[in-house]
Order: structure tokens, then sequence, then C-alpha cells
RNA sequence: GCAGCCAUAGCUCAACUGGAUAGAGCGCCAGACUACGGAUCUGGAGGUUGGGGGUUCGACUCCUCCUGGCUGCACCA
């Protein structure tokens, strides 16, 4: 809405430099930082003054002069060091922001399809929070990018032939010896178990290099898709991708394909690229060196790989495996429907969702041929993400490679006292956090800290409502936590490492999910008690365009002018990939919304167009904030 | 060694990508009409934006050098 403004300002007085001065000049539009100084600022003077070698001011006003302005504009006004400031009529705008979506999509009509790739856990054990920051900004992403109107597929890929799982599938047929049935038989929480098991048999290996033989033997029986041992891989694999699903889930997260690496094994998918990198000379065969007896792609000519210490990756190893990264080329080449093969496709019923495989159901939906590909992905696999695209490019597929984004977020660590907590000895010189690792069973569990999570919520609303039954209450609880999880997480900027703290993230107050909620539900509370008096709940777009210009005072239309900037948010924070953006935009809605509630009753008020102009800005920020907290996966509790 | 990310209040982070007086939360101190719910709000203390130099009307933001921290550069993913 505010963008709008910004745009048709924008071009008319482009009109009016180019009359005045013979100029062209594409005036950026800006917001000043009070509202009395005006709604949109044009600081176009500046920029032109040395060009046009005179002072700003000057250059100002003679721009203003004579500058027709469209309906809507109420004033404009040469502020500070030369900017043209320009004021809305307001009521007029506040009722178009109610007749509209709080969020706009923006999308051109027939926008191309996306395929996000997010949340990839590897299947072998829980999943920890560093896992939950890609899920939940991989989910805010496409949250944000279907509002705005771009058709989105989301795949979750499952590493179902790799060392990680190979490892858990050793620990329980070698470390201890267990049978299939056995497996099967394991109570929950499964993921826990092998969480553990994971951990110990890392050690097991240290204890004797040889049993790394073990590991191997697996790795080639899970590729080969045959025998004891990849069977008991696909019964782990199958349960642990089940519990990850739920875990998921809790944060009302989900996908729309689960993708196999062991059917883009099983269906030759890597062949068939194989095939095609070897015609176009994007990979040899080294004969000699270090390498001999792989097959290589060479990175030396690339400026990007530059300064490498060995300038060829390999995709082929000598023993006939496939690396993750060849695998990966064929897997992305399949997203935009350029390898020429297709996977087969099942429903897997108990968890609701597709899933790839090498026979499958009559007419599946049409997955992959995407225009885009974004892979969430932490910045840590930089390097591997350019190979990829670097495949791409080598195959000759220049724009594919363009439209390949990897979305890379920093990690997440641990804070030295949230270390302590789970035991580790974290020595005061060793810095202000630990990494966690899987490997060494390191991390804090995602349903662990949901659980104390909801437990915690459940006993603040049990202090506050002691009338609610159990079922309800854990309903709220469990809405709380999973605002404060996720909130937590999509607040961060995107390239900053999460210094994970327990009690940080257990907070209810200040900056979080929790504080949002509040917000909405005082302002339901607003409504309901407006009805339970008798007068209207809601003010609709002709009550309001009606409201006399004069009743609007400052701060309660800063509260709307806010809220117009929602969809520009979300658009910024979809094309930046920084989606913070939205944590923030929603948190500064709520933080200037609890301010005024206290100094503006509007029940209380007695002066009809009072209430009425208070209820009108409530009832637009309520809007744009639930339009928001939507997107951030943060519901609305009944009451809290 | 090469590459990427980071450094802002005691702590955790913002600052519309070069703009107006660098803002929030936590913590600390002092307060809020028997309330449209105190998971809230108001006020206060707290800053040489890691350091030096440069670019210009204007720098937390761009360039350069330096310091310190994290990450990557596997026949692991």
């Amino acid at each position: 809405m505010l963008s709008t403004w910004k745009q048709t300002l924008s071009a008319s007085l482009a009109g009016r430099i180019r009359d005045r001065f013979g100029i062209e000049h594409r005036p950026v539009a800006e917001v000043p930082p009070r509202r009395s100084l005006g709604d949109l600022a044009f600081p176009a003077p500046l920029h032109l003054a040395r060009q046009l070698g005179r002072p700003p001011r000057k250059i100002a006003e003679e721009l203003a002069e004579g500058w027709e302005l469209p309906a809507g504009v109420l004033a404009l006004k040469v502020e500070g060091a030369g900017y043209l400031n320009v004021s809305l009529a307001r009521s007029a705008f506040a009722a178009r922001l109610l007749a509209a979506p709080p969020v706009l999509p923006t999308a051109p009509e027939g926008a191309e399809k996306i395929v996000v790739e997010h949340t990839n856990i590897n299947p072998n054990k829980a999943a920890h929070v560093g896992h939950l920051r890609n899920a939940v900004l991989g989910d805010l992403l496409v949250r944000c990018l279907r509002a705005l109107g771009h058709p989105v597929e989301v795949q979750n890929y499952i590493d179902d032939t790799g060392v990680q799982l190979a490892d858990v599938v050793v620990a329980f047929l070698d470390l201890e010896p267990t049978s299939l049935a056995d497996i099967k038989a394991i109570p929950e929480p499964f993921d826990y178990v092998c969480w553990d098991l994971y951990a110990r048999v890392g050690r097991w290996y240290e204890e004797d290099p040889a049993r790394l033989e073990l590991r191997r033997k697996t790795l080639h029986a899970l590729e080969a898709g045959e025998g004891e041992r990849a069977q008991a891989a696909r019964l782990i694999a199958r349960r642990i991708v089940g519990r990850h699903l739920r875990t998921m889930a809790r944060l009302g997260i989900g996908y729309d394909l689960l993708t196999h690496e062991s059917d883009i094994l099983g269906l030759h998918f890597f062949d068939h690229a194989f095939g095609k990198l070897q015609e176009s000379g994007a990979i040899r065969l080294e004969a000699e060196g270090k390498n001999e007896g792989c097959w290589v792609m060479p990175l030396a000519e690339s400026a990007e790989f530059a300064g490498l210490e060995d300038p060829d990756k390999v995709i082929v190893r000598s023993d006939g495996t496939v690396t993750y990264v060849g695998k990966d080329i064929a897997y992305q080449l399949w997203k935009f429907g350029l390898l020429g093969r297709d996977f087969a496709y099942r429903y897997w019923m108990e968890a609701g969702l597709w899933e790839t495989a090498r026979e499958g159901a009559e007419s599946p939906p049409a997955f992959g041929r995407a225009g885009r590909v974004i892979n969430v992905i932490d910045a840590r696999q930089s390097y591997l993400q350019k190979i990829v695209r670097a495949g791409l490019e080598a195959l000759g597929h220049q724009d594919a490679a363009e439209r390949s984004v990897h979305f890379a977020y920093e990690m997440v660590s641990l804070s030295a006292a949230t270390a302590r907590q789970l035991g580790m000895t974290v020595a005061e010189e060793e810095g202000r956090s630990v990494e966690m690792s899987g490997r060494k069973g390191i991390g804090v569990k995602a349903d662990d800290l949901l659980d104390r999570l909801v437990e915690k919520a459940r006993d603040q609303i049990a202090q506050r409502h002691r009338e609610l039954g159990r079922p309800e209450l854990q309903r709220l609880a469990e809405q709380i936590a999973a605002a404060a999880l996720r909130f937590f997480m999509a607040k961060a900027t995107t390239t900053r490492v999460i210094v994970f703290d327990l009690d940080e993230a257990l907070a209810f107050e200040g900056e979080t999910g929790p504080y949002l909620q509040y917000s909405l539900v005082r302002g339901r509370n607003i409504q309901r008690k407006l009805a339970g008096a008798g007068l209207p709940a809601a003010l609709d777009e002709a009550a309001v365009a009606a409201l006399p210009e004069e009743l609007w005072s400052d701060d309660l239309w800063e509260l709307v002018h806010l809220a117009a900037g929602a969809t520009e948010a979300v658009e910024k924070a979809a094309a930046t990939l920084e989606l913070s953006l939205v944590a923030r935009h929603a948190l500064e809605l709520a933080q200037r919304f609890h301010a005024l509630y206290h100094h503006h009753p509007v029940l209380h008020e007695a002066d009809p167009g009072l209430r009425a102009v208070r209820q009108a800005a409530f009832q637009v920020a309520m809007r744009a904030l639930a339009g928001l907290c939507e997107l951030l996966g943060i519901e609305e509790p009944e009451r809290m």
C-alpha cells in the first residue's frame, strides 16, 4: 500500500525534475523518522545538488513550487537539509488498507514455480536446534513467497544412503547386534535412542579404526539397496523421518514432497547425469596423482574457485561410488526438469504427503520442473553449493545455474552456560560458545526444547486462568511454545551465528513470539468488549473513510502507516532472503500497539469520533499483525 | 596460505542498503487511575559504532590497511 504511493509519487517527481531541470533522475522514496515530518520523503534534491551545483534546499524549493500532486496527498513541505516531504490523507488511506488483504499478492500473473528445499536432516538421530533454524527459515520463506502469489513446491531431501545413516546401521547390527524385528519393536522416542547410539558408534570406531571397514561395507550395501543392512537402513530411516515430520508438525511446518537419495541412485539419475557430464567434458578420469582412478571436475579455470588447495573436485570415487556433490548435481538438474527422467511417486498415508519411489501411483501431481530453485542450506556448505552450480554451467545450463539460489544462513552454536547445563565442561578461555555435534551427541534436541516451552507456558496460563481444563490448557500452551520457538529463530539476522542460550529461548517477555500473541489477544478482547456493549466489533471501509481528518493524532496515524508497510517488508524479505525483516516488522507493530493501548482507551472513550478513530487504527494494525504472524507461523491463542 | 561471515549500550540484537537526534529487548533503578488482561506500559542511567587512513554536502553503512573471533577449502554430507 505504501509502495504504491512511493511508485506514483516517485514517477511524478521524476517528471517534475525533467520539466524543471531537464535531467533524468529516478527519485528514491524514504520514510521520515518522525510522522510530524510527513509520510514519505524524497531526498532527490540532495542527490542532485552536486550535478546542478546548487544548494539542495534551493533545489527542493524550486521543485516543490508548481509540482502538481495527485489526489490523496494533503501537503508537501521542504524539510531538513533539502528533503521533499509528503503527507497523505489519513482517513482515506486507512479505509483502503482495511479493504485490502494485509499482505498483497504482488507476484505477476502466471509466475513461475519455485522449488524450495529445506530441513534435509540426516535420518539417523533426533532433530536439534540447529536443524530448527533451517526448517523455520525455510518454512518462513515458503509462506512469504506463497503470500506474495508465487507457486511454491516444498521438498525435503532425505539422505538415506549416506555415511551418517550407515553408522547407525553399524551400531544396531555390529556394535549391539539387534534383529530387524527388535529394531522395529524399540519404543518411542526412537530418534532419541539413535541419538545416543550414533555418539557411541563414533567412539567405538575410534577405539579400533579397523571397524571403519564395517562402515564401508554398509555404505556399499545402502547404495546397492540389497541385503540385511539395506533393509535395516530402510527401517531406521523410515522411523526417524516419521519422528522428524512429527517434530516439524508441532511447529506447523510441512512439505509437499520427500525426495529420497536412494531413489536418485535406484533410478540411475546419476548415471544419466554422468553421461552428460562426460560428453560435455565437464569431468575427466584422473590417471595419476592423489585422485588416481577418480572422476573429477576441474575448477581451476573458474575465478570463483581461485586459490583452492586442490583445484579438482572428486565426483566419482575410485571405488566407483558417487559423492554427495555428484548426486546433488543430478538432483538439481531434475528440479529444473533438465535431467530427462522422473521419479515415481507414492503417497505416504500416515504422514500425509508425497514421496519419491521407484514404482508408484498412477497419476501423481507434477513435481519438479521449476523456474527457480532455492536451497536452504547452512553457510558452511557454500563451497559445495558453488560446485553444484558450476556443474550446471559446465553442462551448458547457464540459465538454470543463475536460477539456482543458495539461501545460506549461519549456524547455531551453544552458549557456554547452556553447554554446561548439558553436562559439558567448558573452560573460560574456550570462548563464548560451543559448536553442536551430532557425532558427539552434543546439542539441544528440538523436542526437548519444545517440551520445556510447553510446560512453562502451561504453568503460566494455569496461573492466570484457573477455570481452564487440561486439554484446552495443553492446546494453548502448544500454540505459545511454537510461537516462542519460531520467533526466536526468525528474528535473528541470517548472516549471524545464533549463540543458543536456553534461558533466552525460554523467555516469553520482550521481543518474543508470545509478546506478539499478546497483542493479538488484546486487540481481539477490545472487539469482544465492544460487541458486548452493543457496538460494532469491526468498522467497515466506508465508516473509516468518513472519519474527519483532524481526529487522527500523529501516534495513531503512525500505527496505520506501519501497518501499510507490511507488504513491502515481506517483499523485501523474500527478495533479499533477509527474512528477519518480517519478524522485525511484526515486532515493531506490536510494540507500537502496546504503547498506544494504554493511552487510547476505546471502550471507555465517551466521544464517538475519538472512539472510532482509535478503533480504526487498532483494527488496521491487528489485521497487519495477524497477517505477518501467519507468515511467521504464529497462531492467535483464544487467551493466554 | 586463500575465501566467506562477524565486531554497535554490561548482555542479546536493530538502524529502511549512503541520509534527518544510532534505536529495541534483557538486566539495573524509580514508577503506572480497582485494567478494552501487568506475558503490558512510562521514565532514568548506560555509546569516541573494534582501531587508523580515505571517498563527499553527509559514513554504523562504501574503499583500504590493521586487530580479534567464527566457518570453509576431503575419495563426509
